[in-house]
Formats: structure tokens, sequence, C-alpha cells
RNA sequence: GGCUGGGUGGCAGAGUGGUUAUGCAGCGGACUGCAAAUCCGUGUACGCCGGUUCGAUUCCGACCCCAGCCUCCA
């Protein structure tokens, strides 16, 4: 039975979805204005994770993930690199698809964009006016009373008067109360806008979520994901849009994954100690990438720091090495590891125990041999499949180029002087041989020899 | 200040009211020309102080410390 942390119940509690066997999710995506970055690239890799699992488990899911296209961050981006929004957005958009594909990230079922849910978005603040829950100020931007909904504050923990108390936000003068919070933006000059009720303008960011989720997956829907820090105000005020316009409870469980910190301290564009998707590919492949990321419980922080990817990459090449000698395709997956995988990933989607179910086949394939060995790599490989790793053959990955620009020896070379070294082993000119291999250790290639021959990997 | 979450062995990172997490590193052994890989053996860690208990790292309370949110942020 899948137990699911829910953030706004604070605790874990058995997952049923509203129709059986069918799971509607949705995950709060990216702002395109920049290439993504390692925080980035941890959300999308949990609800990957999570959006495979539940298939594993036999859930049907339909799974969408918007892209936020227009925000005043597009905007100034789009000014200051003087192209057009849809320019801008288009690169950043194919970025982020090449980034998903580089990591093994399944595309979602669905990409809403928020610019081409724009009838949606006005319809349900329409409905939110006329039900007495927003209001137009006197500058003509739409605001959401946050009095109006009496839950406002749940998800997160928050009082109103303790919000307001400690707000830091500038008192507008258009709005009722300094909590409210912009639903649709009246245009500026020069900027992109769309007709509606209230005049030219454009949506607000939490509007967006709300309609496209309601949009793609009805009113009520199980699972909806996103960073911790999306918690407040994002997924609250989602929530009272949501509830205020249609009436109908809006989200099931709420789970938010931890982030991804450099020197115990959150990774973002403001502090400007983030890392690019891209830039850490080009250091480490992204099979490690994605170890690194789920070698963590989805709720923890997670630290970024090389010595972290190298210890992700060890425990990779463990996993690997045990597979390179057995032949996974002849056998077949054994329950008792199955059950324990699933064990542990049906506690709250615990991808650290769930690896170690992975580290103990590794173990005893090393140790097996025939057909009982295949059916523990079947297994291992199975399993792996779930995580998205281990699906490469194992040569493939332990030999890889560790960087996409290396100049690293190429395997001709290096099995050109395998031979010469096996030469020199024949004559027992060890001398020699050594300094074969220790000019190949030096090149960071590793050789084994074994009862076949001699065989090689990058350290 | 308020609200969340957390403090586990050398490092990373799960978990549990009394029994091995796991990976890396270390140490001893086997194997090897020597290595590498692999296998076998090896670690009595749970922030601090009280309490509950036959027994607490695990439950309760106080305290200290860390991170996040309270302003855009995955």
């Amino acid at each position: 039975m899948l137990q699911i942390y829910n953030s706004i119940t604070r605790g874990k509690s058995a997952f049923e979805p509203l129709t059986p066997g069918k799971v509607r999710m949705y995950v709060c995506g990216m702002t395109v204005y920049d290439y993504c970055h390692l925080g980035h690239a941890r959300v999308m890799l949990v609800f990957d994770m999570v959006a495979r699992y539940l298939r594993y488990s036999g859930y049907e899911v339909d799974y969408v993930r918007n892209i936020t296209d227009i925000d005043d961050k597009i905007i100034q981006r789009a000014n200051e690199n003087g192209e057009s929004i849809g320019e801008l957005t288009a690169r950043f958009i194919d970025a982020m698809h090449e980034d998903n594909a580089a990591l093994g990230i399944e595309a979602p079922d669905h990409e809403p964009r928020a610019t081409e849910y724009i009838p949606a978005i006005i319809k349900m603040i329409e409905d939110l006016v006329e039900g007495g829950h927003a209001y137009v100020g006197d500058n003509h931007d739409v605001y959401f009373d946050i009095t109006s909904f009496k839950d406002y504050g749940r998800l997160s923990g928050k009082h109103l008067d303790e919000l307001r108390a400690g707000a830091r936000v500038e008192v507008q003068e258009s709005k009722q109360d300094p909590l409210d919070f912009v639903l649709w933006k009246a245009a500026k000059p020069d900027e992109p806008s769309w007709d509606s009720p209230w005049g030219k303008g454009r949506p607000g960011w939490h509007i967006e979520c709300s309609a496209m989720s309601t949009a793609c997956l009805g009113d009520t829907f199980d699972i909806h994901g996103g960073g911790m820090d999306l918690q407040f105000p994002h997924h609250e005020n989602e929530i009272a849009q949501s509830v205020c316009a249609t009436g109908q409870p809006f989200v099931n469980v709420w789970m938010h994954n931890g982030f991804v910190r450099v020197d115990d301290e959150k990774m973002s564009k403001s502090l400007g100690n983030f890392f690019t998707v891209r830039e850490v590919l080009q250091r480490y492949r992204p099979e490690i990438v994605r170890f690194f990321i789920l070698a963590s419980h989805y709720r923890s922080p997670l630290n970024y720091s090389d010595e972290n990817l190298e210890h992700a990459k060890a425990s990779l090449t463990r996993l690997y090495t045990s597979l390179r000698n057995a032949d996974p395709a002849q056998g077949s997956v054994i329950d008792s590891y199955v059950e324990r995988f699933r064990a542990a990933m049906d506690d709250d989607f615990n991808t650290p125990e769930a690896l170690s179910v992975l580290f103990d086949l590794a173990t005893r394939i090393n140790r097996a041999s025939g057909s009982e060995q295949a059916d523990l790599a079947a297994t291992l490989k199975e399993l792996g499949a779930v995580l998205g790793i281990c699906q490469d053959e194992p040569e493939a990955f332990l030999q890889g180029t560790p960087t996409q620009s290396d100049a690293a020896l190429d395997s001709a070379t290096i099995e050109q002087l395998i031979e010469q070294r096996a030469e020199a082993r024949k004559r027992k000119d060890f001398a020699e041989s050594d300094r074969i291999r220790d000019e190949l250790a030096a090149q960071g290639v590793v050789l084994e020899d074994t009862a076949e021959g001699t065989i090689w990997r990058r350290a």
C-alpha cells in the first residue's frame, strides 16, 4: 500500500486516487527565461520518478507539468536581449527539453503553456469576481480577496494576522488587504497583453497554475507537486483560487521536494550560486546526476558538491560492474527483491532504501553464477528501470568518456596499449607491462586482468 | 519574531522502542607476477538535558544549532 507524505496534513497517509487505477498529477514547472539549474532538475527528476513508480505500480498516470511563458522576468530578459518574448521562451523551452532528455526524464503527458490558456484564466477570474472572491482595483488590476477564503494559510500553517505582522510587502494602494494577490495585471505600455473584461492585461502567476491544472485534470485531482519554496504563497494561492472558483476540493495530496543546496545554502538564481544542468553535464554523465538526486529522499535537502557526485559515480560503477559478467536477458525477475523494493518505494518514495535493494542484488550477482546470477541481474535491471538507472550496457557505462569535450584516449588506442602490455606480460617483462598500465592510469584508464583477458574501464 | 522541516558512525544517507541499512573511504584476509575488480571478515553512530519505560538514537518536554518560508524563486 502506497503511503505518501501530504504537506497539507503534515503526515503520511495511504494513497487512494479519486478514480481507481488512475492518477492525475500536476507539477509546477519552469518559468522559461534561462537555462534549467540543478534545482529545476531535481523537481523534474523527482516527479519523473513518482510517475514511473506509479505506473510500475499499475496506475494509469496523467502527468501535467506546466510552462510559465509570460511573466515579468521573461519580459525583462527579452528586452535586455533585444529579442521577442516568443523567441526567448522558445529557446529556453527547447533547452529544457534537451536537458530533460539528457537526464532520462520522460516527457509529461501534457505541458500546457500559460499563453495558450488565457481564455481559461480569464474565465476563472470572472468566476472569482462574480463569486465575490476578487475585485478590480483602482489601477485596473484584479485582486483576490484573501478574507473571502476561510482556509487561507492551511497548507503553509500560517495565520493571516501573523502574515500581516511579518509582511514585508509594500503596501499597495489598490489592494484592500496587503495580503491580497494579483490575478490580472493591467497592461503597461509596450508589454504583451490580452483583452479581458477588465481591459488589456496579462495573468498573474498563481492563477495560471489554477487554470491550467483545472483545465487539464478537472476541478479536483490527486497529486500536486513542486519545490518547497512554492508552498507559500504560490500553492496557498492556488488552493484559494481553485476552491473559490469551482466550489470543489482542489487537490488531495500536496508533494514538495527539498532543495538543492550549495555549501548549505539554497541554490537559487537570486543568490547566484546555481549550476545549470548543462554545466553539470559537462562534468558528469546524466545517469550519475540522476543517481545523485535519487540517492537522498526527495523531501530532504541535497547538497551539491563534487565529492557527492563522485560518490554517485562510484556507486553506479559498482552496480554496473556487477552486471558486467551477468546476462540479465537470460534471467527472470525474483519476486522477493521486487517486494522489498516496493516496500521501500511504497513508503513515501524512499529511493535511498530502494537503492539499497539494488546494492544487495549487486553483491549477490558478484557471488553467484549461471541461471541464479542471470535471475539476479534481470531483477536488478528491472528495478533499475523504475528509477531510470542501470539500463545502459555495462561496458558503455564503464568505458564512457567522462566529459563531452575531453581529449580522452580513444578505445582503439587503449586496446592497442593493452595488446602491447599483454606481449610484455607474456615475456614476463613486468616492468614494461606495469609502465603501460601506469601510463593508462595516468589517462584515467583502469585495467583489470581476468581469466578471459584484460578488460578496462575509465576511472 | 511567526510558521515549516531537520540535527545519525571519517563522508554521503536510510531506518528503528531491545536484533546488519546501504554506498564510498579505512583496516585484516583470499585471489593476483604486482595491481584492479570481486569475495570473506571488521565499525557498538544517532545534537544537549530531563522524563516515560525492564530497556530510547527511536516516544514526551525543555534547550542549543542548522535550513526553508513569511518578497520573485523548483
